[in-house]
DNA sequence: TACGTGTATTATGTTAACTAATACACTCAG
DNA sequence: CTGAGTGTATTAGTTAACATAATACACGTA
């Protein structure tokens, strides 16, 4: 069994499925620093997938720096990178704005948003306060 | 000149940049109800683009509700459609959860999110009072 | 009648995504 | 040292999405 919950569904690629998750996973706390991350074929036989395009989503998990490879060995949940205030706007202002726009067609009020959001958040139980 | 912002970037479908841009416009109060849509043809040329991957994003847009077809006449904005609460949330949800997620990833604090998400209402220009 | 609408059709080329089958350098337990 | 398990690279082939191109048609209207 993968230490990270995840279900493939059409629509989206697989590679970008996994990455989705894993990130998921770290978020909310599921997978942790350190943590021993499963090996490519041990992925690719779980998901029924090629372990080409298990490759694939390892190497984007590592240039995203979640995912450390020690060579020979395997692959561990990386430690925290620090990030400039600008890069957590760059990175924040693409989700917001179409957050936004789907709240306004949808004609939710701010309000509404705002609970949303403070709930969403309690559902993935990020412990925001342990980091800067 | 076309009555909504859009600049054409790589990386995404030319007709799904489209369709974002007009929901942006409609969302922001660019474009309004019974507003005349500019022609196909018109903005192919615009844009450079071949009329069928416009046709494509008019198509898109005519489904999700926010293009009314007048044959023979051309497009018009249309009226928004009421919407359930539970449409509402699961509209939002998938794009509450990648917000949360990202910010966790940035070590962005709930309280500097929930103020980032009220600026980014307020800098869409979003009137959330005058609907329900 | 002409023109401008949206729409449909057929064809072609490009690119991304996925699978498949190997192969190689590395680390570590035996 | 040997062999098994790591990540990684390569080559090939298939499928689907995207975009372009060139027409064609039914519709409303000046």
């Amino acid at each position: 069994m993968l230490p990270f919950p995840i279900e493939l569904t059409a629509g989206a690629p697989i590679y970008e499925q996994i990455v989705e998750a894993v990130r998921r996973a770290v978020a909310s706390g599921r997978l942790k620093e350190g943590d021993r991350f499963p090996s490519v074929r041990a992925i690719s036989a779980e998901l029924r997938v090629n372990p080409n395009t298990v490759q694939k989503a390892v190497t984007e998990l590592t240039s995203l720096g979640l995912l450390e490879v020690h060579p020979g060995q395997g692959c561990y949940i990386a430690t925290r990178s620090v990030s400039t205030v600008r890069q957590q706007r760059e990175a924040l202002a693409p989700l917001l704005e179409r957050l936004v726009i789907e709240a306004a067609h949808q004609a939710v009020d701010e309000a509404t948003l705002l609970e949303l959001l403070r709930a969403k958040c309690r559902e993935l139980k990020i412990n925001l306060d342990s980091n800067s």
